[in-house]
DNA sequence: TGTACATCAGTGAACGCGCGTTCACTGATGTAC
DNA sequence: TGTACATCAGTGAACGCGCGTTCACTGATGTAC
C-alpha cells in the first residue's frame, strides 16, 4: 500500500527510538531485528527499507541515546543553583532511578564496551557524537581552563558510567544504593576539592 | 587414548586461561567455543568433558581474570613507598599498557556490562568473587573506617574501569593517553583530598 | 611376565536454533492522462 | 470527474551462517587376572 507523506520518516524514527532503548538494556548483540520490529508491530523484512545494515542502526540509536541523555542532564543542571551544576550532574547521574532504567539512561554506561570492540571505521561517527556531547556538558564542570574542564568532564562521566555499570550488576537494591551513595560522595568531594 | 594423571586438570586450566583472555578482549558473546578450543589445538567437542555449559566457563574465566588482576595490582602497590599505595594503584590501572592490553587487564573494565546482563543466578558467583577481591584491595585505599575504605575502593575501581573502557574506544594513542592522564590527575587529587 | 579388557580425554559429524539479510510479492493511494 | 498505471513501505518465506550442544566413536594406556 502507499503511505502518506512523512510516514516513512516517522517509522524510521520509531525504529531508532525502540533500538536505542533495546540496545541500552540488552546490548545490540542481544537485540535481534525481528524482536525489534515486532515491538513496533512490523516485520523484520521492512527494516531494510530504512537501514542497509544493523550496524547503521546502532550508530543512529547511539547518537539518539546520547542526545536524549545530554538533554536530560542539562535539564537537571539548569534547575540547580549557580555553582552547584556539577553536583546536580553527579546527583542525577548516580540516582537509583538512572541505575534501574538502563533503557533510558546514559549510553556510555550501557554501550561503551560495545563501541570499543567495533571496527575503527564504525567507531568514528560514534566518537564524534561523544565528543560533541562532552562539549555540551563541560561548561558546567569546574576547571581553570577549557582543557581542564574537558578533562574533568571526561573523567567524571566515564567514571560515573563505570560505577553505574557495576551497580547494575547487583540484584539487591540496597547494594546498588550503597554503591551509588558512596560514589556520589566520592565525586562530590573530588569536584569540590578543585 | 588414555592420558597421564593430571592431564585433564591441566587442559581445564588451559581452557580457563585462554577463555579469560579471549572474553576480556572480545566479550563472551564474541568468542565461540570452537575458536577457543582451536587456540589450544583441540576440537570443540572436547570442551564438554570439562564444562557443562559455556556459562560455567564464563564464571571460571572471570574469577581467574579477577585473581590475576588483583595479584598484579598488589604487586604494583607493594613496591610503592608507604602512604603512596593508592596512588600506585591509580597509576598502574590508568597506564596505557593496561589500556592497550584488555586481554590481560581488569575484568571489570572488560566484562562488567556482560555480568550485569546475566541472570540473577549466574551473577551470584561473579559478585561473590568481586566482593572478595575488593576486600583484598581496600586496605590500600585511604578512609577513616573500613566501610569508608570500601566505599572509596569501589568508587575508585569502578570509576577507573569506566574511564579505561572509554579510552579503549579511541583508535588514536594520543587520545587514549590524554584521557588516561586526565583521569589519573583527577583520581590522584580525589584520593589526596581525603 | 603376558594377555584381555576397561577407561575416558579428545574427535568430528550432526542437531536445532536464531541471527542478519535478500527478494518476489502485496495493495492502498498518488499521479498522469 | 473517471480510469489506468506507477509507487514503495511493509510482508513473510527463504538463504547461508555460526553458534552451543550432543553423541557415537577412537585408541593409548592403566588395571585385573
Amino acid at each position: 500500500m502507499r503511505y502518506s507523506t512523512g510516514h516513512k520518516q516517522r517509522t524510521r524514527e520509531r525504529i531508532v527510538r525502540a533500538a536505542s532503548r533495546r540496545f541500552r538494556s540488552r546490548g545490540s548483540e542481544g537485540s535481534g531485528i525481528t524482536d525489534l520490529m515486532r515491538d513496533l508491530r512490523l516485520t523484520h523484512g521492512g527494516f531494510y527499507r530504512h537501514f542497509d545494515r544493523k550496524e547503521d542502526l546502532f550508530v543512529e540509536a547511539f547518537k539518539q541515546a546520547l542526545n536524549d541523555f545530554v538533554i536530560r542532564a542539562q535539564k537537571a543542571i539548569s534547575s540547580a543553583p549557580p555553582g552547584e551544576e556539577a553536583r546536580a550532574l553527579i546527583d542525577t547521574y548516580l540516582a537509583l532511578e538512572h541505575c534501574d532504567n538502563a533503557a533510558d539512561g546514559c549510553p556510555l554506561a550501557a554501550l561503551a564496551t560495545e563501541v570499543a570492540r567495533r571496527s575503527k571505521a564504525a567507531r568514528e561517527p560514534l566518537l564524534r557524537a561523544l565528543r560533541d556531547h562532552v562539549s555540551r556538558l563541560q561548561e558546567y564542570v569546574p576547571g581553570a581552563t577549557d582543557a581542564e574542564k574537558r578533562r574533568h568532564t571526561i573523567a567524571l562521566l566515564s567514571g560515573m558510567a563505570g560505577t553505574l555499570t557495576l551497580a547494575r550488576a547487583f540484584p539487591n537494591v540496597e547494594d546498588r544504593q550503597r554503591i551509588l551513595d558512596g560514589a556520589r560522595q566520592f565525586y562530590r568531594n573530588a569536584i569540590g576539592a578543585r
